[in-house]
DNA sequence: TTTCTTACA
DNA sequence: TGTAAGTA
C-alpha cells in the first residue's frame, strides 16, 4: 500500500511516516515511480511505534528494540547488549515516573469531580 | 489527486 | 510536527 493508505489505517500523518523512515524505524520498498510501498504488516508495526513514542520512548531506543517487537505490546530481547539493557532500564524508570504523575493527576481530577457532583447534586 | 523532496517555523 | 513549493 502507499503512504496515504498506511496513514489512514494507522492514524499517523504521512509527514511522520516519512520521518520514522528517516530515523531508521521503517524501510518501505519503492515503486517504479518513486512512491513508497508498504507491506500490510507495517500497520501493526507503526501502531507499535506510536505506542512507544506516546509512552515517551525516543526513536533512537525504538530503533534498538524494533527487531524485538512482534505482537502488540510484546517485547522480547534476543540480543541483549549491555547498552540496550541500560537504556531499557532507564526508559522503564521514566515510564514509572510518568505513570505516577498521571495517577496523581487522575486522582486530583477525581477528587475535584467528586466535590463538583456534591455541590451540583 | 497523490506522492516526493527539501526547507522553514 | 505542520505546512509550503514545485514536480512527476
Amino acid at each position: 500500500m502507499r503512504i496515504g493508505e498506511l496513514a489512514e489505517r494507522t492514524n499517523v500523518p504521512t509527514r511522520l511516516l516519512r520521518y520514522y523512515e528517516e530515523q531508521g524505524l521503517l524501510s518501505p520498498n519503492r515503486a517504479a515511480n518513486g512512491y513508497r510501498d508498504y507491506p500490510e504488516e507495517l500497520v501493526d508495526r507503526v501502531t507499535q511505534i506510536r505506542g512507544l513514542l506516546d509512552s515517551g520512548v525516543p526513536t533512537r531506543i525504538i530503533k534498538q528494540i524494533l527487531p524485538c517487537l512482534d505482537d502488540p505490546c510484546t517485547i522480547h530481547v534476543t540480543d541483549a547488549t549491555p547498552e540496550l539493557i541500560a537504556s531499557l532500564e532507564q526508559q522503564r524508570d521514566q515510564m514509572d515516573a510518568r505513570i505516577r504523575c498521571l495517577a496523581r493527576n487522575r486522582d486530583a481530577i477525581n477528587a475535584y469531580l467528586d466535590v463538583v457532583r456534591r455541590d451540583t447534586h
